[in-house]
DNA sequence: CTATATATCCCCCTTAAAGGGGATAAAAAT
DNA sequence: ATTTTTATCCCCTTTAAGGGGGATATATAG
């Protein structure tokens, strides 16, 4: 049984080379190759291939943006990015959007043959540099950018409270001080985190993932 | 050249297995086997081997806890973890810790040979379960627990500015309106949020990933 | 066509928050 | 032993924010 492939690539020569190439090859059976992914519904709706190679760049319409649409038509079909981008914006929204591999065109076309094999057989081939890129993704969420901003425990107390939305008066309450000690931490806080205000403290706490403990 | 390897393994059986089956291919040399990682430190600076493989549960010691180590004493090294284990937590912890490849014991020893190789290609083996684990982690993250708020699309404007920490001055000059009808706005909101203040709706929608898109 | 939703604006009033200025006692660092 | 940091508390003042009550025009849905 051969691997059934359609290809989107708008570069009509590499697409040529693509159907030439693999076309030759028993294990491949080209039944689809197109410039664009406007008619990508119609195209999975009567081809309904094992494999789709997509390239992301592409008139109209991106590759990527196609892949929940071909997901939904064939849900057991394989989508391998095919692609000269190796940003980490194309390559995680591609993988958000449901891409099965990602191989880039700068490799050896040989790589995407390995890839449309590996892909099928249910892995998840990518480039070294790619997959380096996905693991570092994990490594680096527990990244903290932490800048030190070098607040007090009783500072980290009162800000973990403040960030949970509560008021100053409730804040007080839990640790069991003063409103105005609390008002005095929190005056002490801002200054640290130069910003002016409560809501603004979260937001910055929020976004940059400050680590509040120690 | 060969590739030099050390194995970290506490089933003696499973172990020299290992060592005479990966011994005898002209592509890897054992350099050491061993039944625990306690001493993981020593071993690493007498042997700096190119790969190690590393399982996860033995005795004292687990395999997690010594990737790091292994990594700082010889920073080039590909660590392969060979496991029984396929939970996420495992996996993940494994992955943050700085594995480079992740096979399951239920697979084919041919895996293991052909991880080694291709993690010091500087590829990212992993059992084809293993990766699709890794691709959820990425689908899983934008997927927001989303109750719909049913924010209207200037109500959202209004949040998205919000949770920066602006003032709600300063808001309805970004956006063109008067103060009292952002105001307005925000009390919507907070209705709709089910929250009292600013503060809180901030806290919700950073913690609870509310979707602000439409 | 009428009702609802949305977006806009205004007023009054109360409370919460922030900015400024302090003070004190204990602990930690120098 | 002296200084600095930390944690605690207080006062006054201004501003920001929120609750309540409106109104109006436009679009949209029933």
């Amino acid at each position: 049984m051969s691997i059934r492939l359609v290809i989107f690539e708008d570069n009509e020569t590499l697409r040529n080379s693509l159907v030439t190439l693999l076309g030759s090859s028993a294990d491949y059976e080209v039944i689809g190759a197109h410039g664009d992914v406007l008619d990508v519904e119609k195209v999975m709706q009567s081809t309904r291939p094992d494999v789709v190679i997509l390239d992301i760049d592409m008139p109209k319409l991106d590759g990527i943006s196609a892949i929940p649409l071909i997901k939904l038509i064939v849900p057991e079909i394989s989508v391998v990015m095919y692609t000269q981008f190796e940003d980490d914006d194309r390559l995680f929204k591609s993988l958000c959007a449901g891409a099965d591999g990602y191989v880039l065109k700068k490799n050896s076309p040989l790589k995407l043959f390995e890839a449309i094999a590996e892909v099928h057989k249910g892995g998840m081939p990518m480039s070294p540099a790619i997959a380096q890129k996905v693991l570092n993704s994990f490594r680096d969420k527990p990244k903290p950018k932490h800048k030190d901003y070098l607040l007090t425990i009783r500072e980290i107390e009162v800000l973990q409270l403040l960030i949970k939305g509560y008021t100053v008066k409730y804040i007080a309450a839990e640790l069991q001080i003063a409103y105005e000690t609390c008002r005095s931490h929190l005056r002490n806080i801002y200054k640290k985190l130069h910003v002016q205000c409560g809501k603004e403290a979260i937001a910055k706490v929020l976004e940059e993932q400050i680590k509040l403990i120690r």
